[in-house]
DNA sequence: CATGAATGAGTGTTCATTCAT
DNA sequence: AATGAATGAACACTCATTCAT
């Protein structure tokens, strides 16, 4: 393995890179024809044509229009998951309440860089089995990871299983909610800043 | 002369009443199209058939296909709005949390009544300037309202713009969450009861 | 017959009398809709709309759409063709010129009162084997009359078969050509006064 | 790399004349289908079948199906105008009477080859500001610069704008007269020899 | 006779996808 | 691999026409 690619470092990779590079264009082609068109104007010869490759070249990459969607929900999703990883090994050592608040902050962030796009992005719901509910399960996951490593001291939610259904449909919607959500006349800050409370709030409870 | 005074009102009314059934059949299709093909297998003339009408009926009453799934969207949102009115009058002697867990309550059995109907519907939406958030927004109103009616005694949060981005936020989601977006093993009675746990949680914080 | 006619005269003439008003009716609408939203635009039931009357009224009185067409293409085809008659009556004592310039003033008038119009009516050729020629073969007709009433000294001229073919498009052309064809800077007067010129150069030559 | 320079232009030309290939298939397959199924028989799907190419590639060439027949008009309007061009040219050093002679020849010629076909071609009228105007307005250019060439000689009409708008308007209503306008009895050749007389009786007189 | 809701065949057009080059 | 012309199934929508009231 490591042969390979020490022997044909000038082969493979280009072309393992130039394909990533095609398909990362694809994508940021996608949100930009997204962005301009709304969803039902994004077209695959329109995304062809965004990401200055050809309509076949984006059959090479892509099986189909739907695999295109997928694969721009699971970049999302993995950008995401990042985020919340990232900020789950940041805070490993904080108490729970440390960590619920990072990574709500760092979420409503996220979000509301680009609202309008995470706003379509929404509507992109895979028709897998999944459902789009990738993050949501992935949210859970953290969760009780999170708490479980916290929970020598009894520190454990009385139901847990209460929790992990309630944590991340509560930090999904806050999220989405401040970054695109907000009653008139409330800042991105105050909303992130309640966002937090509300969910402190439960946590305590 | 007097037969055709009489006859006038049967002749206009039988037409409104038919028109709102027709209506009803095409939206009532729409939803069976829907569950059966998914939201891109909705097509005008499935419509039309499901709904036992012909495409030239489906055409007089909606401009064009958008108008059909706005219409959709409206009339779910009009049952949900009426929910809540009719929960806001009859916790009308309640306090605040009474209310709230009433509210919760009615949301999460109306979503897990057909659950992925309303997953569904959640992938229609209108193109207007609203941008679906018109549950969102009635929500806030009607807390809004609930909370300025029983703020004599000082009920009323620290904060009420905070609560009212938090608050409708917090019942959407866990309504949905409860319906189709609960985590295995847990069932819809005990994440409705947590569901109603986590507002008044925040309410009371 | 004459009896039929006083005994029942509100009976039957009304009938008649509606159903002629309602056919007039419906062909000026057809008029008006083909200057508000041109040829394409016409459709039976705008038709029906800025007649006044149903679209089921309309199939009364014309077996389809292409009968519509045609009958306001014979009425045009009548009502020129009268004022081709009357010059005819008019000028009966005058020389053939007489005739030929009072019938290419009249027509040009008559073409010009509503150039849109008549530019429209063009376009409406009716599909039967006569093929849109109707007022051509009259005006051949017409010539050919008012040629041979007035051949007693030796006027006719030297082939007739020849100028009864030239004469009707002559005059046709010109009267629509001053109407509606004639290049910027040339009044419908001027054009009128040369179109005369021609046919009478045609005549003399 | 070299050979690949030199496919270069036989890759681009042969795409170029394959284009206007296949216009020119698609434009054929209108006047067939026309003189088959007459004006309104002619559909999109009609003309792609009659080209033997696919709807899509229809799409490719034409924005919509009045860009159809606005092509097909124009490319006939180019047509006439050619021969108007290569008359003029020819008959450069005749004298206007020997000019106007071969024009009209030529083009009762030109429209008597397939009568059907141009008297279906009157019924496309380009929706334009022109409105169908072009050959009208290309033969008085044509007339004008016809005569100024010969007006050394005092050879100028008393009043040229006059001339020049009934000179086109004769020579189009007679060519199109001679090829599908004649009286019953009487021969192309006669009515193009009569239509010739016409118009140089005007222009002596 | 008048009405106008209903019909549905048929139209123009789009767009995901293929494949010869 | 890359290209993009070509494909054609499928779609949204129109409109002449019918017929129950």
């Amino acid at each position: 393995m490591k042969a390979r690619l020490e022997r044909a470092p000038s082969r493979r990779r280009p072309r393992q890179q130039r394909a990533l590079q095609t398909v990362e264009a694809i994508l940021a082609a996608v949100e930009r024809v997204l962005k301009r068109r709304g969803l039902e104007g994004v077209t695959t010869n329109r995304i062809a044509e965004a990401a200055g490759v050809s309509i076949g070249s984006v059959y090479q990459y892509f099986p189909d229009k739907r695999a295109i969607f997928t694969a721009l929900h699971d970049r999302h999703v993995e950008t995401i998951a990042r985020l919340i990883d990232r900020t789950l090994v940041e805070q490993a050592a904080a108490p729970l309440e440390g960590f619920v608040r990072a990574l709500v902050e760092a979420l409503v962030d996220a979000h509301a860089a680009d609202p309008e796009l995470h706003r379509l992005m929404a509507g992109i719901v895979p028709h897998g089995a999944d459902g789009g509910r990738a993050l949501e399960v992935r949210l859970r996951t953290t969760f009780k990871l999170a708490i479980a490593v916290r929970s020598r001291g009894g520190d454990t939610p009385r139901d847990l299983d209460r929790a992990l259904f309630v944590l991340p449909h509560l930090v999904e919607a806050l999220a989405h909610g401040a970054a695109y959500g907000r009653p008139p006349n409330l800042s991105v800050t105050a909303a992130k800043a309640e966002a937090v409370r509300a969910v402190l709030a439960y946590l305590r409870s």
